[in-house]
DNA sequence: GAACGTGCCATAGTCTAACTATGCCAGGGG
DNA sequence: CCCCTGGCATAGTTAGACTATGGCACGTTC
């Protein structure tokens, strides 16, 4: 089975908006974030996160440094770049005028 | 290279609802009415196209009969199913549940 | 101090589905 | 006759979200 709940592609705007809403965080929190903020519609599964982490480090939209949490844990904190400040405006305006089109599409009479 | 316009799983909402919205409409008809509609932004490629029609026959959302188009030529007329009008209603609600919560994440403050 | 739960990272492998490229056939116009 | 267009179809590639699994360290509980 699949739950299908986060269309492809779409991973990547929701990490991105998330790191420039907070900053430095580690894989975790992006997760618990997204999750808490969607209302737990969006489910980001550990198995999704941490290879979509790596395919933007290797992109150069996020750097990472490790770090120990509040809870005295070791992780892996990430911090958008520059170039990942322009793919976020790239990612939004993308998704804006795709949903939009499909919006249009789905309402059409 | 890749386009990346249609989000995976959505090409089978907007098939789904164009049928509804039109009745009975062979592949390319779907395509261009698509592509219209959506100012150009959703281009559905042969290629897209005529594999998802075909799953779409193996789930019975949808039936075919071959038929003569106003230009003499011929055609596969699809028209949609009981399950297929069902179909249509779950990825409606689906398709909004999901994108809202995107929405909710990519608009926090 | 052993056992367990939880926080946290990671990878290997599977699967869906959209894409590219290619091919076919028929009608009509030059 | 040839080419353009309309129309269908499939084989093969690719991206990326998923399942399953594993590992390690800290705190808490008994």
């Amino acid at each position: 089975m699949h739950r299908d709940e986060i269309p492809p592609g779409t991973l990547y705007l929701l990490i991105l908006k998330t790191l420039a809403r907070s900053g430095e965080m580690h894989g975790y929190e992006i997760a618990n974030s997204i999750q808490r903020i969607s209302d737990d519609v969006l489910q980001v599964e550990e198995g999704s996160l941490y290879p979509a982490l790596q395919r933007m480090l290797i992109k150069g939209w996020v750097t990472a440094k490790w770090g120990t949490t509040a809870g005295n844990r070791r992780a892996r904190y990430y911090q958008l770049t520059a170039a990942g400040r322009r793919q976020l405006a790239v990612e939004m305006s993308q998704f804006e005028r795709v949903i939009g089109a499909i919006t249009r599409v789905i309402e059409a009479v």
